[in-house]
DNA sequence: TTGTAAGCGTTATCAA
DNA sequence: TTGATAACGCTTACAA
C-alpha cells in the first residue's frame, strides 16, 4: 500500500479512502490512486484490514451433514449469495460426536466470523448458550433457535399432506420411515414429520402399530433396509411415508429388488425423484440457502437487527410411486 | 493475550509460544500460560496471526460447477483432510463466464491463499500464468496444470474400457453424450473421452459416425435430451456411452419415456447408479480428493517440494443397463 | 480533501 | 528459558 501511495503522491490513508470507496477523496485524486493500484497490480491483504477493523467478513455455517443432497442444496445457496458481497463461508460439519465435541469444546468460529448460519440442527442448551456466546447474529434453517432468525417450512403440515395423499388413496396400513443418528438423537425434522404421520392417522381413523414405523440411519441404504424390515412384517404396509427422499430411493429399490409393490411418498423433491417416478412434497431448498444468507447479510449490517421469519410452501407432487390401495390389493388377492 | 499474560505472570511472548506449542517452554510456565487461558476461555485471533506470520492457513479450490456430483466429492474429500489440520478452504465456482473473468481480472486468491486445487478445469495461457503468479503451490484434480502436482484417472483408458465393453457385447452402432459448457469450450474430461470412444472404435473396426456423438450441457437434462435426438435418427444407435453417470440417468429417462431400448453405459459410479442399474466406469471421486489435499498440504509443508503425481484406478462396474447387441435386436426383428 | 500517527493482536528477533 | 520490542499491512481518529 505504501508503495501505491508514494506512485500517486499521496498518503496510505488517501489510498485506503479510495480503496474501499469512500465519498471523501478527490475524484482526481481516485483516479490517480486507481491507477497507481492497478499498474502495480495492488490488492488490499485482507487479514490486515480484518486485524484493523475486528470484521471478519465471514460467515460460519454448520450443517450435520455436509454430504446430504438436503444439506448441499442450502449450502450452495447461501454460497451464491453471499460470494456475491465477497463474504466468505466456513463450513462445519458436526454429524459425529467427537466432530461435535470438539467444535463446542473450543469454540473455533470465535473471533472468527460476523454472522453464524445453522441448518437443521438440535441443539442442547449448553450449545446453544455457547452459540450465543458468539456475539454474532444467528440465522437459524429447518429448526428454531431463540433470538435467531428462521428461514422454514411448515414441516408438520407438509409432511401431514404426504400421509394424507396416502389415506386419500385408502391405504389403511400406512409405515414409514424415520431416521436417528450417531448419537441417537432424532434432529428436529424427523420428529416433526413423525409427528405430522402419527396425527394424520388418528384423525383419519387409521389404526397406528408402531411395527409400521421404521428408524434408520439417513440415506438411500438406510431406506432398503427400512424397507425389507417392513416387507418381512406379517401384515405388510400397502404405502410408507418416507422422511426423505433419499430414504425412499432405497425403499424404491427393495421394492424393485423384491419385486414387491407398496406405495412410496417422500419430501424434498431431489432431483432424481422424477427420474425415479417418486412422488414427494416438493420444497425449495437451494432457495432456503438463498434466503437465509439474505438475512444474514441484514443481520449484519442492519443495527438493532431484530430477528425475521420466513416461512416457505410447499407442494405436493404427484407420481407413479403412489396408487390407490384398492388397485394392487385386487391384483394380488 | 495480554490478559492472560498477565495472569500467567510472563510475557506475551511467552503466552504466544506455549499456546503455538514451541518446545522452549518450562514446562511449569507452559501449565500456568495454559492454565490462564484456559480459565479467560482465550482463543487467538486468527487474523492477527496470519497477519503475522504471513500464512493464510487457507487453501483455494477452483471447480467449474460446484454443484456436480462429481465436484462436490472432490470437494468434501479435501474438506475433510483440510479440517483435520484446522485449514480453511475458499471455494471458487468459476463455471461461467462474468464469474471467471471477475476471478481472473482481480485474482481474489492473492495474499489470500497458502496453497490452489484445481479440479477438471480448462485453462488459457493467460489464467496459467496468473495463477502461477500467485507463487503458492498447485495441485490439480482430472487435468494438468504444469508446473502443479496432480492426482488423476487414466481417463482415456478408463473410458476405452467402457467403449469396448459395449465393442464386446456386438454392439456396431455405438453413441456416445458428450458435453459442453457455456463457453462453448469443453473440459479436459470430454475431450479424453471423445478421444477414447473414436479410438476404440476405430480399433474395433466399427464404423465411426457424426450423427451419433451429441454435445449437450451437463447434467440429467441433457442426457434426456440427447438420447431423445439420437432415437430420431433413421438409423439409430443399439448402445450409448455417456460422459457421466448424471448424463446417462437423463439418457435412462429418455428411454423409459419412450419405450425405447438402447444399451447405456455411464461413468463416475455415481451413488445412485446402483438403484438404476446402470452400467459404468468406478472412479473413487471422494478418495481423489482426499489424496489431493494430503498432496497440497505436503506442498505447503515441505520446502523444495516438487510436484507429485498420483494416477487412480478404476473400474468397470456390470449392471443391467447394457446386453448384448443380438437379444433386443433378435426381440425388435 | 488530505496527512499523521496510533492502534488492531499476533509473531519474531534479539538480548538478557 | 524468558522478555522487550519491532514488525505485519491495514484502518481511523484527529489535525491540518
Amino acid at each position: 500500500m505504501e508503495d501505491v501511495a508514494r506512485l500517486a503522491g499521496v498518503s496510505t490513508a488517501t489510498v485506503s479512502r479510495t480503496l474501499r470507496g469512500l465519498p471523501n477523496v478527490a475524484d482526481e485524486t481516485r483516479d490517480r490512486v486507481l491507477q497507481a493500484a492497478q499498474s502495480l497490480s495492488y490488492v488490499v491483504s485482507p487479514f490486515a484490514s480484518r486485524l484493523a477493523t475486528g470484521r471478519t467478513h465471514t460467515v460460519g455455517v454448520i450443517v450435520p451433514y455436509a454430504s446430504r443432497w438436503f444439506f448441499g442444496q442450502i449450502v450452495a445457496g447461501a454460497e451464491s449469495v453471499l460470494r456475491e458481497h465477497s463474504l466468505d463461508l466456513l463450513l462445519y460439519n458436526l454429524g459425529d460426536i467427537p466432530a461435535r465435541q470438539r467444535f463446542f469444546g473450543q469454540l473455533p468460529l470465535r473471533r472468527r466470523v460476523d454472522a453464524v448460519l445453522t441448518v437443521a440442527m438440535q441443539f442442547t442448551d449448553a450449545e446453544l448458550s455457547a452459540l450465543g456466546s458468539l456475539g454474532v447474529p444467528i440465522v437459524a434453517v429447518g429448526h428454531d433457535v431463540p433470538g435467531a432468525g428462521c428461514v422454514r417450512i411448515d414441516d408438520v403440515a407438509a409432511a401431514a399432506t404426504a400421509v394424507q395423499h396416502l389415506v386419500d388413496l385408502g391405504h389403511r396400513r400406512i409405515g414409514m420411515i424415520s431416521t436417528y443418528n450417531d448419537q441417537s438423537m432424532f434432529l428436529p425434522v424427523a420428529h416433526a414429520r413423525r409427528r405430522a404421520y402419527v396425527e394424520t392417522l388418528a384423525k383419519a381413523g387409521v389404526p397406528l402399530s408402531e411395527d409400521l414405523v421404521i428408524s434408520v440411519p439417513h440415506g438411500m441404504d438406510g431406506g432398503e433396509q427400512a424397507m425389507r424390515r417392513l416387507l418381512t412384517l406379517p401384515d405388510p404396509p400397502t404405502a410408507v411415508f418416507a422422511e426423505s427422499d433419499e430414504l425412499a430411493f432405497g425403499a424404491l429399490s427393495a421394492l424393485r429388488r423384491t419385486g414387491r409393490h407398496v406405495s412410496v411418498i417422500g419430501f424434498d423433491d431431489h432431483e432424481l425423484s422424477a427420474l425415479l417416478d417418486l412422488t414427494t412434497v416438493r420444497q425449495r431448498v437451494f432457495e432456503q440457502g438463498v434466503l437465509a444468507a439474505g438475512m444474514l447479510r441484514r443481520a449484519m449490517t442492519t443495527n438493532g437487527w431484530t430477528p425475521e421469519e420466513l416461512l416457505m410452501p410447499t407442494t405436493l407432487v404427484l407420481r407413479a410411486s403412489t396408487w390407490p390401495a384398492a388397485v394392487r390389493t385386487v391384483g394380488a388377492g
